[in-house]
DNA sequence: TATGAATGAGGTTTCATTCAT
DNA sequence: TATGAATGAAACCTCATTCAT
């Protein structure tokens, strides 16, 4: 026995990230990717429809399956301050898992320019939207100050979180993402909080 | 007519802008550039040194006029909230007038920061100092939380305004840079001040 | 069920005129050629060498028929007149029967006979064999004039009728291919017999 | 002086001619052509669209020259009769000069399917027109029947010495075009005229 | 016989860059 | 300085063919 055959869209996907980050998308060679997934150059196009598509399909891949781990964490949670926390937490936890894949996914993102304007950006936008909810509902709980609007918060955690997690990839120190956590967890909080006691304990009461 | 030869270059680096924003920097053409700018494809090679040269000069000129900007902009204020607030809205500001350049900056600098290492970064970095050293001096004057890094902060602002300035580069509503200015003052505050009161100060007494 | 397994040479066969005949030889694709015959694509292998064996046994098959057809057609008569009306008539009832087989033998033929050089072309020799033998019949039996050679009458015959079908293949007139008939028999009749009064009546006691 | 430059493009389309005829338009290489031509490859590429442009270049560039050389052949003469003659001849004495470029025109052009489809067809059909012209004027002239139709005797002609054209161009007898063009005159004569002495005298009278 | 996933050679075309004018 | 015709390297992708099942 071989190995079961379809792990190959997962060896030339896994191949993609490593070529990827290495090189950057355009500068990478699909023969290398090919290569380094051990297969013929014309296989990777039984499974994508070109290059692009493969980044396309990193992202995806990459994307739903930290929405899973985020719906997986936030489950049973119901106190906005700590879905928030948990939220980035559980971000940068995921992120670190592999600093090929971050730094992909923070750097060949952006300017796969067909990939952000045409394509299918949904999975971006449940995240967004996931944090957007757990804003709105500190809100709503009379937690989280109204007097922002919850989309812009939403965007400004990303940002914040995104430049943390790229600056890691591209060779941050490599215990730099739970101190990230914690300074986002802290600023946000205190920024979104009515009351500014918690401040402190959240940025004591830190996990581990 | 000895008329305006060294306007070439400044013709070559604003058409670069228009078609980098258009078309992203892999599927830019040069010979595109050259046309808008109305010179021979040649002629480009006279000013650059080569088409990833005329990406380097549009975003150490931008980040140069932004520094510019800053520093004019900073001149004369000492107290590190009103520098910080400054900050941001410069920034929102210059980022304002252009977005197309906006989104050259945003989106293919990342991309650029990856293959540019040898080259002169140092203006980013310069960028990055300036945050850093507003929230430094906040807390050597006892204004500020020192229980979190300053370079991490400067990296958490810089990530919330590229974020937000991508987000209206990319289509978003015209006027949502004043709102992020606001917001983005307002979260960084509440999170770095020691005392909150401020916050309420600081998103009342925003400019316009 | 022991079915019927060797129609699948046939089912192939005809499946490749149409798609030769839709897109050209070069354009075909072997896998739209088993799929339209409802084959794996590895299964034509088993019945062709490769593709340019299905084009060479669907222009022999095709041969053989319209060769029989001749040879059904003309037992019997002796008329070197009546040979000759027959055989086009023949030629034009069988092109008759699929728009798509007579583009492929007149369109794709030309291109092959140059690449089957080695092949065995001796089906299209044979066809001018016959037309030749009607020829040096007639010219034999002191009807047709001998000043010419009976080689390029038959080529310019086989000429004339080709081309013909072709106009009538790609796209002609539904009904051309009877007036076709009587004109070809006319005007080379009149062009072989040394008395000229049968061209008159061979233009009138056209058939049907 | 190194010669005038856009000689280019004729050097690439008879180096073109002659791999065409070589190999046929889809075995041809670019390469090769640009090769024998001496240009890089890529100067093809500021001549011609693509691979296939070059072959309808090549087609349009002999039609235009075969239909200069008609219409310069033809002027003056009135004579139906004299005017197919001297068509015949002109053709045949076009096609002389190029066993390559016969070759191409006759064999690639029919499976260019592109071409015979979308193309502009005018110079073929143009062509086809001068013939049909020629047999109408014999009619109203009241030399030609008049029971069969133009278009189909032009079709018929032009298929006669099409077929006569290729044989030669594979490999037929060096001087076999001379003997072609007398064939086909007198054949196609018989066939039209309404007495049929002129046969005799056609066929006795040859060209020069 | 039949399948169809996998192969991998190889060509057309693009486009940054050069250099003779 | 300026031009733009010419260069030529190089990569994506296709698709006929194979072969393990």
């Amino acid at each position: 026995m071989t190995a079961s055959p379809p792990d190959k869209r997962r060896r030339i996907l896994d191949a993609a990230v490593g070529v990827f980050a290495q090189h950057g998308f355009y500068n990478a060679r699909v023969s290398q990717i090919a290569r380094e997934a051990a297969v013929a150059d014309g296989t990777i196009y039984l499974y994508f429809k070109n290059k692009e598509d493969i980044l396309i399909q990193v992202f995806i891949d990459a994307m739903n399956e930290i929405l899973r781990r985020q719906e997986e964490g936030l489950v049973g949670i119901t106190d906005p301050i700590t879905r928030l926390e948990t939220f980035v937490r559980v971000h940068f936890e995921s992120v670190a898992e592999s600093r090929a894949l971050a730094e992909v996914i923070t750097v060949e993102l952006r300017q796969s320019s067909k990939f952000m304007r045409n394509t299918d950006m949904k999975p971006f936008g449940r995240y967004l939207g996931i944090i957007a909810r757990i804003v709105e509902d500190g809100m709503r709980a009379g937690l989280f100050t109204d007097t922002i609007p919850s989309r812009t918060v939403a965007r400004a955690i990303f940002g914040t979180i995104d430049e943390l997690a790229l600056e890691w990839a591209m060779g941050g120190r490599e215990d730099s993402l739970p101190e990230a956590s914690r300074v986002v967890t802290h600023l946000f909080l205190s920024g979104l909080l009515k009351r500014s006691e918690p401040n402190v304990s959240s940025i004591k009461g830190e996990r581990s």
